[in-house]
DNA sequence: GCGTGATCATTG
DNA sequence: CAATGATCACGC
């Protein structure tokens, strides 16, 4: 099966995902010869994935952005009918060991966000894979309004891990990001530092988007589609 | 084992 | 029913 190159212009991007809206996830497995699995239980980035490939994305599994040449983000985020956003969205893994001083500027959060296709999927669990049906996907830049929300965000949950407060670190810190469990279990550790500047083993976590932030997106993004 | 893609499943 | 914590597949 031929899959789709990556674009070359962001004017190439745009087309395409203007061909895209309206597409159920079904056309698209179809079109790329791709199986569509029962649910999402054993294979949760399915959709994220068929994307990537409708749209030749090929940054894979590089701490980069998936359209490399444009520095363009992809990221899907299943909504319900009326365009509220079902789950936060992952953003990146959080390095616990290492450079973990660097600025807002050199974070993988401000990589990742600073260009982004978003593409909204109407997904709500009781819907069958294939009748999952692509909405309006949109590119947006990071505005300084939301570079000053951020990257306030990040560095208050930056600045947990680097005074080694591991046992403070959960779900409930920053307004529009926040650090969860990113790992196989919740047995996995990996290297990290104490409060001493020491090392030890912490669990790997991951900067998440809260459903606030996406949903003032879509909310904004839809005001503009009415104009 | 880590980083990519995320959603699942339990809890308050 | 939203939010937090847990989990699954793949490539390397």
């Amino acid at each position: 099966m031929n899959f789709p190159t990556a674009p070359k212009t962001i004017a190439e991007l745009e087309q395409r995902i203007e061909l895209m809206a309206g597409l159920t996830l079904g056309e698209i497995a179809n079109e790329l010869d791709v199986m569509v699995p029962e649910d999402l239980t054993v294979e949760k980035g399915w959709a994220g994935q068929l994307i990537e490939a409708y749209l030749g994305a090929t940054a894979g599994n590089l701490p980069e952005p998936d359209f490399q040449h444009l520095g363009i983000e992809l990221k899907t985020i299943p909504i319900d009918s009326s365009g509220k956003p079902l789950e936060t969205t992952f953003v990146s893994v959080a390095p616990l060991s290492g450079e973990i001083t660097g600025t807002w500027q050199d974070s993988t959060v401000y990589k990742k966000l600073n260009h982004v296709l978003w593409v909204p999927i109407i997904a709500e669990r009781k819907m069958a894979i294939p009748h999952r049906q692509i909405a309006t996907p949109f590119l947006w830049k990071m505005t300084k309004h939301w570079e000053s929300e951020l990257s306030r965000d990040w560095q208050e949950l930056t600045d947990l891990i680097v005074f080694g407060h591991h046992d403070k670190i959960n779900a409930t810190h920053g307004q529009w990001l926040q650090l969860r469990p990113k790992a196989a279990d919740s047995s996995v550790r990996t290297d990290a530092y104490d409060q001493q500047g020491n090392p030890v083993k912490a669990p790997p976590k991951g900067f998440y988007l809260r459903t606030d932030f996406t949903r003032q997106l879509l909310t904004q993004q839809f005001q503009l589609d009415t104009l």
